[in-house]
DNA sequence: TATTGTTATACTCTATAACTATA
DNA sequence: TATAGTTATAGAGTATAACAATA
């Protein structure tokens, strides 16, 4: 067996503690006539990724109607540009204005510089192990969600959201 | 200068990343007519804590109107019982039902076995590693923020929300 | 006056279902 | 038929403002 059944609680427990902290951290850090954390999150992916909108959507983790209403709303701001992809008619290739990819920047460097006040006492190796331990953990759920959703509806083709 | 800001950049991308996977994991486990996660975590806050429902408010980092209706909700469902505080009769004293003892530890023992799936190839060290990261990573996020809304607004006291 | 809790209202983020257009 | 995207509608979770009762 691997994990000591004491240890899982623990981390569960840890794991909402997060959750819950950084909920109430985003929203004290909130700026008034700032994009909410969903849409700053798409423009994140499309700087990241760019490309066809199913795909980020699936890179998002959520579904398609969502992510059509914050491009509705970014491409109104002026952030996002979509054009229809030549080669499937269907489909929309996203790309950032240059006011899009300062926004990004904007909101990036006020984050590092925040996370940098908040973390005054630590050191450069607490960080770095805490940068992997995230990691880790993230690729776990992520694969324990997927292989999850898949044991519950078999018939369905892998491959569902946020996969990375 | 304490962390690196590359150091830092990385982890604001580790840990907006791990919260996307949560909130994935979240809806994926969702259980059909289970009780909402907000709501699980009042129940969980007043197995731990009880008392009255303003300290119950500020441990979850929400606000009374919030706490006021999750309570409504968990005391019609027979998990919750409210009485007046003889001491303070502006006050409410929360305790869980036998039910509602009974739904928490459901609900406990189901996310810790199903961590322990999804951490199948993890060792105890691992785990026990993680327990540390994440538990300094809330502190320091929940002071920082704590310490951020006092500058903000410095003629309020302090204490504010998700005191620990 | 201040505090505890409730009700009314609104905002953000999300999902499902029904639709259009293209493949 | 299947896929990309949109619109309509609903639900969960949150906040602020206005209120009642008590201190």
């Amino acid at each position: 067996m691997p994990v000591e059944p004491e240890t899982a609680r623990e981390l569960v427990h840890r794991i909402v503690d997060l959750q819950r902290t950084l909920r109430c951290v985003a929203s004290a850090e909130r700026r008034q006539g700032e994009l909410g954390v969903a849409s700053q999150g798409v423009l994140r992916m499309i700087a990241e990724h760019g490309g066809p909108a199913v795909d980020l959507a699936g890179r998002l983790g959520v579904s398609a109607p969502v992510l059509s209403r914050h491009l509705a709303e970014l491409e109104s701001l002026g952030h996002v540009e979509r054009h229809r992809d030549p080669d499937d008619r269907r489909a929309q290739l996203l790309a950032l204005t240059a006011s899009g990819r300062e926004t990004v920047a904007r909101i990036e460097e006020h984050r590092v510089e925040r996370l940098r006040t908040y973390l005054a006492d630590w050191d450069e190796q607490r960080a770095a192990d805490a940068v992997v331990v995230l990691d880790q953990l993230s690729h776990a759920l992520r694969a324990g969600a997927r292989g999850n959703r898949a044991a519950a509806a078999p018939t369905e083709k892998e491959e569902p959201l946020a996969a990375r």
